[in-house]
DNA sequence: TTCCTTGCAAACGATTTGCATTGGA
DNA sequence: TCCAATGCAAATCGTTTGCAAGGAA
């Protein structure tokens, strides 16, 4: 998609963000991914090129910019991954022993079915859902 | 519950692992909470009596044992809950804002559709399934 | 007595921040 | 020029661990 980068690049235009070329490496790694990474995975990613907290920081202006959202895994760490408006919607499938975590897209019929969940579920008025993420925990095959 | 004590009792018996007046404690300040805790929480919870250390390292024993479950939240932080098998099946609702989680329980019919779901996304083979999670993300009252 | 548990302090790993420097519009 | 981005080192925060003392079986 060279459109992403487009899409980003206006994102971060309105607000004054640059969008240098370490970022733009970073949100290629990010794209190849086919799931969340962490800073410490990035870093190896762009073969350690870019110093971890250059890496916690444009992760954390990405993030504030809605460009990529974040995953709380396993272990305490946080791996991020290009926003569902950038993506599409997906969920995913998390490692309970490495903290791999995999994307996957649900059929659509499917996902009708979690969203009139979500809704049934929520709709006391205590709570004002921004979305949802089904997490399938279980082993991976490089675990198992 | 007076009988989810004795389960517990009877899971750590089991295993030579005691169940100490600190970790009683812990487990009913758990049973209490309307949604997993943190640590931290659960040092306030009962009133700095028991040392952080202390409560990490039941924390610990207890989700190797199966009695807590984890949860990997907002913020990099680790809450823990009673497992499933004392409490039955239930989900998330989280808090973006503050990171706090509440549970809610889905009626059964829903529930059988999150399972079909669930089978169904996972039919690949690659990946050995343990359980699932929905959490619905958003604002909660306090936040909003 | 034999282990498990507890407390305190030190150690750790992930993430954040202060500060001086570099770089782009 | 002006402000955002970068790099390094130091600081923070949640969590883990070493070690000696306390407690239950």
């Amino acid at each position: 998609m060279a459109n992403t980068e487009q899409l980003i690049m206006q994102r971060l235009g309105e607000t004054g963000i640059r969008y240098s070329a370490g970022r733009k490496a970073l949100i290629r790694a990010l794209s190849k991914a086919d799931g969340p990474r962490s800073a410490a995975e990035l870093y190896e990613d762009l073969g350690r090129t870019i110093p971890l907290s250059s890496l916690y920081r444009s992760l954390a202006i990405l993030d504030k910019t809605e460009v990529l959202s974040p995953h709380h895994g396993v272990k305490g760490v946080t791996r991020y991954e290009l926003a569902e408006w950038l993506t599409g919607h997906h969920h995913h499938l998390v490692c309970i022993s490495c903290g791999t975590v995999d994307d996957i897209t649900p059929p659509p019929d499917l996902e009708a079915d979690l969203e009139s969940v979500v809704k049934s579920l929520t709709s006391s008025g205590r709570f004002f859902p921004r979305g949802h993420a089904l997490e399938i925990e279980g082993i991976c095959s490089e675990c198992a």
